[in-house]
DNA sequence: AGAATGTATGCTGTAGGCAGTCGACGACAA
DNA sequence: TTGTCGTCGACTGCCTACAGCATACATTCT
């Protein structure tokens, strides 16, 4: 349910067996069934999914250049794992993209724009009190990928997209989801857009995001992941979907 | 810390034949053999490199995936050619980013980083009084590299490269060579770094920019280059009757 | 016993080829 | 002329197969 659409609007028809086996490893690796660090293997991946190597390779290829996975020519495809540094990094150029993507919102605000925003940010506040944290999260998603959209500046939306996902949120699921807190700024956020207040918007939105890293940072600081480092290969049991 | 190319950074052996064979495409579309918006052939790259196909179209994939190449399914690979609306995006984007890393730069300098900075002004300043052009892009491109890894974010440095990248200079030399008054704003800007006044420094940051974002929209609307718009389906021309 | 070396095995990188598909071009009908 | 259909050529997408390499294991030497 998650919204990665606006990211690759190149691929109009998933006509070709590559984008399909491209959709479906991603799907495996977003769920979480292909972990952090682990070594894609072409042979078993085309077994699974019914396919030759060619196009998962090609597939693997083009996640590459996502972020998706790591090439080691030589080695073979493994799930990217950021580390802690790099997930800094990430997040802090988040906030410097999505708060520009609120000062150009509202630079010039659209009417109907913002009424939608207030229903994904009515929405998102509501499963909050249900305690529905995935809705909370996909409205959470929403909403910020509806403002970038108002800033009118697709190459800013497709990269705030691509730096978001580098980011792998599943590390820290609460780092998404902070409660009643994040839905207030929201809120906030869509007056001064709405208003027009562009520095307002902007400093909100920077605020906001700094919240979301300063969260992710310290869940990550709590449950120190295992950090796969490893660059060798390991073997590993037959089986991968699940 | 590896002091390697924002670009390509994953590649540290390029000892595979599509390593090489994507170095080289990669040449030819730099040099401007390969045009934008051509169609690359996989059978005449392959021929003229001395390889089968597969290295080729995977050379593509990843060359897709850094935003030289567009790939459209059941069409191949295009040169990207970036309209002038992408292009304005793009410099707004790099405007941002390049800005931030002026500040980030300015946070913490380091006395060899500035020393290296003051080097590269001079010899670019040098080369601007000499009318040597080629020099001077190339202690500009220098001295841009050199602030963003002096921001020790290496995902802003290595999206400020792709975001760069994509823009396709070479529409516009002169966008680069704007004359002494682009050396005098670097000094200031070295100042600035110095003395450690962020909000300074990327404010000449992002004036400097600025300006060069207009001269390369001035000299593109002045120079119209023939768009070759045409991705597909170039039916014959309708001849509008009544 | 520890280290060095030979061997085995799995995986990647590349080649070649076949079939499907898209677009261009020409013929034919309105 | 203009629109439609069928054919052809070219190119991509995909599969199979083989060669090369890297890692892990077994063996031998010191």
């Amino acid at each position: 349910m998650l919204a990665n659409q606006g990211s690759t609007a190149k691929i109009v028809r998933p006509t070709t067996l590559r984008e399909s086996v491209l959709e479906r490893i991603l799907e495996l690796i977003i769920i979480g069934s292909l972990k952090p660090g682990q070594h894609l293997v072409e042979n078993e991946l085309a077994d699974n999914l019914g396919v030759s190597r060619q196009p998962v390779r090609e597939a693997l290829q083009l996640l590459s250049g996502e972020g998706w996975v790591d090439l080691r020519p030589g080695h073979g495809a493994y799930v990217h794992s950021p580390t802690v540094e790099e997930a800094d990094q990430l997040l802090a150029v988040r906030t410097l993209l999505e708060a520009e993507s609120a000062r150009l919102a509202a630079r010039n605000p659209d009417k109907t724009d913002i009424s939608d925003l207030r229903d994904i940010c009515n929405r998102g506040l509501a499963a909050c009190v249900a305690d529905d944290v995935d809705a909370a999260v996909a409205a959470n998603s929403e909403l910020h990928t509806a403002v970038v959209n108002m800033s009118g500046n697709r190459v800013l939306a497709d990269l705030t997209s691509q730096v978001a996902r580098r980011v792998r949120w599943y590390h820290t699921p609460v780092a998404r989801h902070r409660g009643r807190a994040s839905w207030e700024e929201h809120a906030a956020l869509i007056d001064a857009i709405e208003a027009g207040d562009e520095d307002v918007a902007a400093d909100i939105m920077r605020r906001h995001t700094e919240h979301t890293r300063q969260s992710y940072l310290e869940s990550r600081a709590q449950h120190p992941v295992e950090e796969p480092p490893a660059p060798i290969r390991r073997r590993r049991p037959r089986t991968v979907s699940g």
